[in-house]
DNA sequence: CGAACGTTTGAACGATGTCAAGCGGGGTGG
DNA sequence: CCACCCCGCTTGACATCGTTCAAACGTTCG
């Protein structure tokens, strides 16, 4: 599942011009305490989209004219190292915000790609920032947006890439079940595994083969199936499940 | 440097009740934008503390009342695991804001202690809701604080805590030094540079004391003096400094 | 002066990354 | 519609790197 080249222009993805009501029932809560009927959506259209799984949606140093609200699907932001490696740093799923940065920068410091078929609605800076003065608590709701982020990437860099190599493995593909809940745990390709917790992919691989022959877990249709329980019991039983790290302090 | 047990109160550290006003005379860039004249200092006092090197300063979990303007000093942050093992997420130095996630929540997510010694001040965070209201700027100067501490946190992640692991302690110093800057660049212990790049004390201590048997880097006063082009010339010698990364995106 | 703790250092095993070759699937073009 | 090709996945062999374990040293603090 390699990405796929850049859409020269996301217009080609274009489903239509949303009717942000409708979408607040469905989608109970994305902004959850919004009255976004308050868009003026004759100057400021929002529309949706949907991009195939392995679209590339965002690329770093992109001018950041929009966030998009994620409805459904899966998405991985990732920078470019100067080197040409590339590491992946989150997953976004449905309810989260992409590009959360271009309401305080002029352009988005993380590429971003669909993981899985993904659908989202486009909602331009002026938009928001026409809210931001109507609508008091989106400040509290974007504040806590970034606060989460930054707590789930603290999480995912203490508790899922770190430890012995084949332990990431196993803890990503935990990680993976319970953050795509009550979705369906989508299936990554080995390279992403790779990036996103600093091992080979040969070991990604490796550890992922072994599930497999073992019966744990199988992958079908772009699904990882696996029991949660037994992953488990093989990471307790890890030789030290990651942790030369200090007890006392 | 170890971790020394938590004050009972935090007032026995306290040096003074601040006047706002001459802190933003020498501190240009401290919530640059505001006008701090606008508390009321009668019902909300801005207290300044002063801690020694390794001092813990918050509690993962204590109840959250104040956000901490760092005036000196440079500070860790950090997570402790369910095994009871220890992380270090992130370091804070002058200039930055210690505690934002009290802005938003009712206790403090990460433990934070003092890496050298340090002087800070102390904002209720009442004080903080009240300059909200008067002062539109403090939502934008939030929101780019936010930003910046994730944008840091995902660079530490990839381009410090990530390849090799002797490779990584060398990245740790080049990070520090300009991390620092124009500070001296503070020791760090080997268990604390083991708990920020998930490598073993021993390896850190090793790479630490051949670069002192070599002559690149002393230590004194619990300071690291070091030559950053001889360090850069080691890690650009380095086998694959950290990337088995795939190229192709 | 003793105890506690962190650092240093050695030795050895195990884990993991590298390299390389073979396989398989999906997409493209004939 | 089929064949080929490209790319990612798999798998083995191997060397190296790094963790673990253990012991000794030094320093700090009581």
């Amino acid at each position: 599942m390699s990405d796929v080249e850049p859409a020269p222009c996301l217009s080609e993805f274009l489903m239509g011009r949303m009717d942000c009501r409708r979408c607040g029932e469905r989608n109970g809560k994305l902004f959850s305490s919004l009255n976004v009927q308050a868009i003026d959506h004759r100057s400021l259209a929002v529309h949706d989209y949907e991009f195939p799984s392995g679209m590339r949606i965002l690329r770093q140093g992109d001018p950041a004219d929009a966030i998009f609200t994620i409805r459904a699907g899966f998405i991985k932001r990732w920078l470019t190292l100067p080197d040409g490696g590339v590491r992946i740093v989150r997953l976004l799923r449905p309810g989260d915000v992409l590009g959360l940065e271009a309401l305080s920068q002029r352009s988005y410091d993380l590429s971003a790609g669909a993981i899985t078929a993904v659908h989202l609605c486009r909602l331009p800076i002026e938009a928001i920032e026409q809210l931001r003065v109507t609508q008091p608590n989106l400040v509290a709701e974007l504040e806590a947006r970034w606060r989460d982020l930054l707590a789930r990437t603290d999480r995912f860099a203490t508790m899922v890439a770190a430890g012995p190599s084949r332990a990431r493995v196993l803890k990503l593909l935990r990680y993976l079940a319970q953050f795509a809940a009550p979705a369906p745990c989508p299936s990554v390709s080995r390279q992403d595994m790779a990036a996103m917790l600093d091992v080979s992919s040969a070991t990604a691989s490796r550890v992922v083969a072994e599930l497999k022959t073992a019966g744990l877990l199988r992958e079908r249709r772009h699904r990882f199936e696996f029991d949660l329980a037994s992953v488990e019991q093989l990471l307790a039983a890890m030789p030290r499940s990651g942790s030369q790290s200090r007890k006392k302090v």
